[in-house]
DNA sequence: ACCTATTGGTGTCCATAAGACACTATTAAT
DNA sequence: ATTAATAGTGTCTTATGGACACCAATAGGT
């Protein structure tokens, strides 16, 4: 047989496969706390247990898994998140009642200003305390992700500056430290922090001066690169 | 509805959805070289091409995507690889001729010994040098999966010692040594490599030593939580 | 107009762990 | 016993984070 024939015979329904979904984990910072937007859920199963946005791909219309998973948070939030990366895949017989399931799990960030009029215009999506997730029965393994996603990210405070994204295009360095101390539950040394970014020449200034407050910050936008960047050392744990 | 009736109604094949692959990026080192195995396809699509061993999950047998990754590669060395872990998942409209598919990417690592046996008798798997694999016409993106599984193992061999793994249960410092430096493609100082893994307590001494050589090597093997283990610096790039 | 409190930002010394590299130790072969 | 090769150590230097005191700028009260 040909590949062309192979190919015009070959149904994927002809198989057994499992259901695929795309979830996402998406923090901000706000009020000194971390948050992570959770929707209640409208359908079965789980109706009415609160889970992580997300759903099924459109094949026709997303050309990747991560297309899939913006497209979903945006209907949430209206607003693309700056960062996302792939966080882990979660599959197994027994995760959904529905049957052998896959979830492709993104982990992203975003300005908690950038789009919190668009949420609260979504009746079924909440930002969520994410030290008061105990006390919530949240749908499927979701609990799960969001920690394993949590542990990434502390991980990522420590040699990294993607917590950046949690914060407006423009932040100030006092600022940043603290998205990175709520992240980390710890203070972390003031000179220590600014010394390797000004080092590494991670960030711009844009000359401007953050008006409120006593003495004005200088505000900085990211360089396109610097995410990637990856400081030699860890600050402590 | 009730959920019950929700799932009693519910069949995934009412639905469009991707095909779903597994696939694992094995690697293990030999006579001073990196390899990666790969296999000899034997069906369309990509017919003779060589791609990364995997395959379709077995919803009746596969309880975890992890399990089905080990499942497929037990079929080409034996025995599972005592390390394996995600590595990152690849989905898309276009990437399989077949039509959208995902495919999860495990990476893993196996001592040559342990395998090289089994891996000859199954005729369509075989050990490529990474080095060397400009040259072949690999299947669907994996030529791409490859190396970001090359990075990431280049990123753990400076700050791990996770490529231990390539290596039989009972290994020698120095031999641990070369597996990183092939793996980073450059020298490492002995002193700062061996210094660390020692204050951090990694490994266990077996009190046997490496018969072969001249002067004898001690017999180390991993401790069972050493695989996490996270230098706090990087060694240098 | 000046003082003070508060927050932003810097100077500088210390601690830690990696780099460099010379040195010692153990073995097999001659 | 000597030599060559490989295993393993001593120790000084270097780089970068930690600690913490200090200086700078701004708003508000007097």
């Amino acid at each position: 047989m040909s590949e062309k024939e192979f190919l015009q015979k070959y149904n994927v329904k002809d198989f057994d496969v499992p259901l695929v979904t795309v979830d996402s984990v998406l923090f901000t910072c706000h009020e000194d706390q971390l948050k992570v937007l959770l929707v209640e859920r409208s359908n079965h199963p789980h109706q009415g247990q609160w889970g992580l946005p997300g759903g099924f791909i459109d094949l026709a219309v997303d050309k990747t898994l991560e297309e899939a998973a913006k497209r979903k948070l945006k209907e949430k939030t209206s607003i693309e998140p700056p960062y996302i990366e792939q966080l882990e895949c979660k599959g197994g017989a027994d995760r959904d009642k529905r049957g052998w399931s896959v979830s492709v799990c993104f982990s992203a960030l975003i300005a908690y200003q950038d789009c919190q009029a668009h949420i609260e215009s979504v009746s079924d999506a909440k930002w969520h305390f994410v030290n008061e997730l105990g006390l919530l029965d949240l749908a499927f393994d979701h609990r799960a992700i969001i920690n394993t996603a949590l542990e990434r990210l502390r991980q990522k405070a420590l040699y990294s500056i993607v917590p950046a994204y949690a914060l407006p295009e423009r932040f100030t360095l006092p600022e940043l430290q603290k998205v990175h101390e709520i992240i980390l539950g710890q203070p972390i040394q003031k000179k220590s922090f600014r010394r390797r970014i000004e080092q590494a020449e991670l960030l711009i200034d844009t000359g401007e001066k953050q008006a409120s407050g006593k003495r004005q910050a200088s505000l900085y936008k990211m360089k396109k690169s610097s995410s990637e960047y990856r400081f030699v050392r860890n600050l402590e744990a």
